[in-house]
RNA sequence: CGGGAUGUAGCGUAGCCCGGUAUCGCGCCUGGUUUGGGACCAGGAGGUCGCAGGUUCGAAUCCUGCCAUCCCGACCA
């Protein structure tokens, strides 16, 4: 039975776990996507509309991922703290952009308590309504300068570096898992400076990490920006972001970090005694990246055998899979493997010797290549003989049979060619997909027939910017941080402009 | 929240027009043979046909209402 065949029939968006393989990128881009993360255990639907559950799999992405970004919170000086989930309707209000750029998507607390009606159905208990709605939160700006109010009377209790991990709900009507869900796990860094200068440095020092945290544990290649008027979070005076670029040719914003001035400082009037003596409000940062980053490693690498993650992320970097003809044999190679795996994890790395009789090696083969094992080895009756093993990488799929002497050293090094390469193909192919662009006619036609980046001028106006948006669905991604400034005029009014930036369709 | 479509076993489906208690594949369980790229044979378990009414001797099938999901729009990390 043909995949196409399967697909135009199947009208829920759930994979097909018949087919041995998944739909490939050309055919469905989309579908290929919600098929790897099924299929690769990463997450599911839940009963919750527009909720995934994260699978463990997936899970342990995260989690090494949090290690990761928390340790180079800590190194820049910042703490983890936590704040409420719930946030009263009041202090949302105060800040009005902010207000604005999330009503429409806040799930409300209005009541406290169940009771059964008379059918015996439990039902909202109308007597327990709640005196002030609580808004769980879809960021915590205003709960934290709230809470900083207090913390705060002195230079001297300046800066205040902190940093939560949360989870945050935006009601979003259409959702896609990973990429946009309604709840969905992040950090939030909080910052509170004397000086704008020192506010806006530590902005733009948490994109550094962000973008530092991209390119060399998720081997994605990223632009460094700043976000046009529009585009920019609500309340902060300038954003700064991280770009990717997906296979697909589109563009996904996988990390944001804001100056956020005196906004939330005057709303919540939180201010401090500088060295002269006089009363200032303080200047604020906040900074953060989610659990989207997941869907970002997939599609910025993964092929149409599986996932292919970058070993400094993924929860398993080698495994062994033995191959046997006999229980006798199945021992002997246990020991070899046994032995093998020691070694390894006394270089910290992380290695799974999948010794199920259950399923046969060429079940396993395909199974740890849709998981995107970056190192599998292979022991057979052949290798205990010769004194060899079987060594493949995931990334291109090579495989040679080598010798077993000194193989730790060799796949540690593996490792990081692996990570180096993968890298270096996704950075090729961003490069390779980013187009200097002269008319309006031109952009459209590079948009629809190749897509990627489109770098081009612009008259910095919001309508301009609005009109491509309607008109061809791009968006400004960024303007390019270090922008090379060159005369041009805008492709669509012809105004003049000092600098191209980058548009591109968007996740 | 507008337009369109779909709900049958864990997943994918046949059956519905023309009413008679549900088909097939994958997966799962048991036993055996296998094992260097997704094994094979034999046996077996699993379904209030989305929910609630109605028509009928009898409803997966016909009628009404509701719910859910998906696709296309408006909104978004």
């Amino acid at each position: 039975m043909s995949l196409r065949f399967i697909r135009l029939k199947n009208t829920k968006n759930i994979p097909i776990f018949m087919s041995k393989g998944i739909t490939s990128r050309s055919e469905d881009y989309s579908q290929w996507y919600n098929e790897l993360v099924a299929k690769a255990d990463l997450a599911e639907h839940s009963a919750v509309r527009g909720c995934m559950v994260i699978k463990p799999y997936g899970y342990s992405i995260w989690e090494n991922m949090q290690a990761a970004l928390d340790k180079k919170f800590k190194d820049t000086g910042h703490s983890n703290a936590y704040f409420p989930l719930f946030i009263p309707k009041s202090f949302f209000s105060k800040e009005a952009s902010h207000v604005e750029g999330f009503a429409k998507e806040c799930a409300v607390v209005t009541h406290y308590r169940l009771k059964n009606d008379a059918d015996g159905n439990v039902v909202v208990d109308e007597d327990a309504k709640l005196e002030e709605e609580l808004i769980v939160r879809p960021t915590s700006e205003t709960i934290i300068w709230h809470t900083y109010r207090g913390w705060i009377q002195s230079y001297r209790d300046l800066p205040i570096l902190v940093n939560q991990w949360a989870n945050v709900v935006r009601w979003e009507m259409r959702t896609r898992l990973f990429l946009r869900t309604a709840e969905f796990l992040w950090q939030e860094g909080h910052t509170a400076h004397a000086t704008s200068q020192e506010a806006i440095e530590e902005t733009k020092r948490m994109l550094e990490v962000y973008a530092n945290f991209a390119e060399n544990f998720m081997a994605v290649p990223v632009i460094r920006g700043r976000k046009t008027d529009t585009e920019r979070f609500a309340g902060a005076l300038d954003t700064y972001c991280i770009e990717a670029l997906m296979q697909d040719g589109k563009a996904l914003q996988a990390g944001t970090s804001h100056f956020l001035g005196q906004n939330f400082a005057k709303a919540f009037d939180v201010k401090f005694t500088n060295k002269e003596g006089k009363q200032d409000h303080v200047w604020a940062t906040s900074w953060g990246v989610s659990t989207r980053l997941i869907g970002a490693l997939i599609m910025a690498h993964s092929d149409d055998s599986g996932l292919i993650l970058p070993p400094k992320l993924a929860p398993i970097q080698v495994v062994i899979v033995p191959i046997y003809r006999s229980d006798e044999e199945f021992d002997n190679i246990s020991e070899v493997a046994t032995e093998l795996v020691s070694k390894l994890k006394a270089k910290n790395i992380s290695v799974k010797y999948d010794n199920r009789d259950t399923q046969r090696p060429g079940f396993k083969f395909a199974e740890y290549e849709l998981k995107g094992v970056p190192v599998r080895l292979a022991i057979g009756g052949r290798d205990l003989e010769n004194g060899t093993i079987e060594i493949a990488r995931r990334d291109t799929k090579e495989k040679q049979t080598i010798s077993r002497d000194n193989l730790d050293n060799h796949i540690e090094q593996l490792l990081e060619e692996i990570q180096s390469a993968i890298y270096n193909k996704a950075l090729k192919f961003r490069d390779e997909n980013i187009r200097e662009v002269n008319s309006y006619e031109e952009f459209k036609q590079v948009l629809d027939e190749k897509s990627g980046f489109i770098s081009a001028h612009w008259d910095g106006t919001a309508e301009t910017e609005k009109r491509i948006k309607d008109e061809t669905k791009a968006t400004i991604r960024c303007i390019p941080l270090n922008n090379k400034l060159e005369d041009g005029i805008c492709m669509v009014t012809g105004k003049p402009s000092t600098q191209r930036v980058l548009f591109a369709r968007a996740y």
